[in-house]
DNA sequence: TATTATATTTAGGCTTGCCTAAATAAATAT
DNA sequence: ATATTTATTTAGGCAAGCCTAAATATAATA
């Protein structure tokens, strides 16, 4: 039996391998996972015994095959509860993180599928990301994020990569919703930050706001 | 913050609270959790230093006006989660009781309001219980346990007290459901098993599934 | 009432998952 | 290539929740 605990850490390894490589740090997943890097060695320990990831020591983790699909099946579960979150029971995109990081740990296959099934097999969340289908595919898609995009792209904007509630909440302050249509003006090669065209506005937004923001471009 | 122990604590003392008596004994709640007494001596030493429970060795425990409140919204929790399952779902009567274990413990109370709104505010679970209101009130309902009822008295299945698998499966079998009528034909006193009509048909039903079968009285 | 049986609590230990401090390996800079 | 910085692991400890065995209080019975 995977603890909760255990599968937070899976968890943390998938999103950093999406994120970026293969192989994980100790550091970095003490960084996501808000815990110093002694008890990521310890807990890695355990994962490697229960044939979870693959390890070597100073060198770094990766998910086995077992892993990787535990790992797809909690944010297949968190994506599916802040759907229905969203669209049954009127939360709101910025307000949805936090339960659901409680209600993908709920241990039950046949509520994972019957939920799946009520919401009518979304492809993606409230935030535009992909939902991990019950054997572990998810749908790819043409996405970039806004930072690697080029001056004069046109886009609209498909989803964050993270839940931090101020981030979302800057968001809506910014009137930047999933489906709005996006122009890149400007990029300020000095900090990165760039000059773009939304909703008829003009708005200035920093690297960091570039980072997490998911386009699809359209010519 | 509570733990999901704790939780796990109030709610077996306020189950054998509306069972029986006010005063609750280490064995009882032991037997409940399928735990040892000497675990649950420590634990009631820690809820009464939260001030949940109302405790003096060796007498036993009952729960504080707070221990109630939280004891009651666990089992609100329940309750309503049973009954998204099987309205929303289409889990089975006798399947939801696991998953509600789990559901129960979601520390969000927007979550619980959302989803009580959802559901219309239902007033009773797919058991038949009482759903506690946001404030901590239960219907009171006029059931009487089937074992206390009278011979030659007909009444309307209303309710189990126990959730264990084997019995609602059993009901299955005897095809005993929520609205069902019965009437008692007899009463063997040598073991307080019971003769009964229901759905045309006549079965012997031991004392220990009278126990358990709340039923409304007509007349 | 004295004695036995039962219920409850205390003592001492174990596992999980965390921590800090110290030791060691790897990466970087001189 | 060596020294220094940084990353990682090991060592030793702590709290929560459980356990068994032993001690003690209460209840039941002779």
């Amino acid at each position: 039996m995977i603890t909760l605990s255990e599968e937070n850490y899976l968890k943390a390894i998938l999103s950093i391998n999406l994120q970026t490589k293969n192989i994980v740090s100790t550091n970095e997943i003490a960084n996501v996972l808000e815990t110093s890097p002694a008890s990521v060695s310890e807990m890695i320990k355990k994962l490697e015994e229960k044939n979870l990831v693959n390890y070597e020591k100073y060198k770094g983790v990766s998910l086995s095959k077992i892993g990787e699909k535990l790992a797809l099946d909690i944010i297949r579960k968190h994506r599916l509860w802040e759907t229905f979150l969203v669209n049954n029971l009127e939360f709101s995109w910025s307000e949805v993180h936090d339960v659901a990081e409680q209600l993908e740990h709920i241990k039950s296959e046949k509520l994972t599928d019957k939920l799946d099934h009520f919401l009518n097999y979304p492809k993606f969340d409230p935030h535009g990301e992909p939902i991990p289908s019950k054997n572990g595919r998810i749908t790819p898609t043409n996405r970039v994020l806004l930072c690697e995009a080029a001056i004069h792209t046109k886009g609209i904007i498909m989803g964050v990569s993270t839940d931090e509630k101020e981030f979302l909440d800057y968001l809506t302050q910014l009137n930047f919703k999933i489906g709005s249509k996006i122009k890149i003006l400007d990029i300020i090669t000095f900090d990165k930050s760039i000059k773009v065209e939304i909703e008829n506005k003009i708005e200035h937004i920093s690297e960091e706001v570039t980072k997490n923001l998911h386009i699809k471009i359209i010519k």
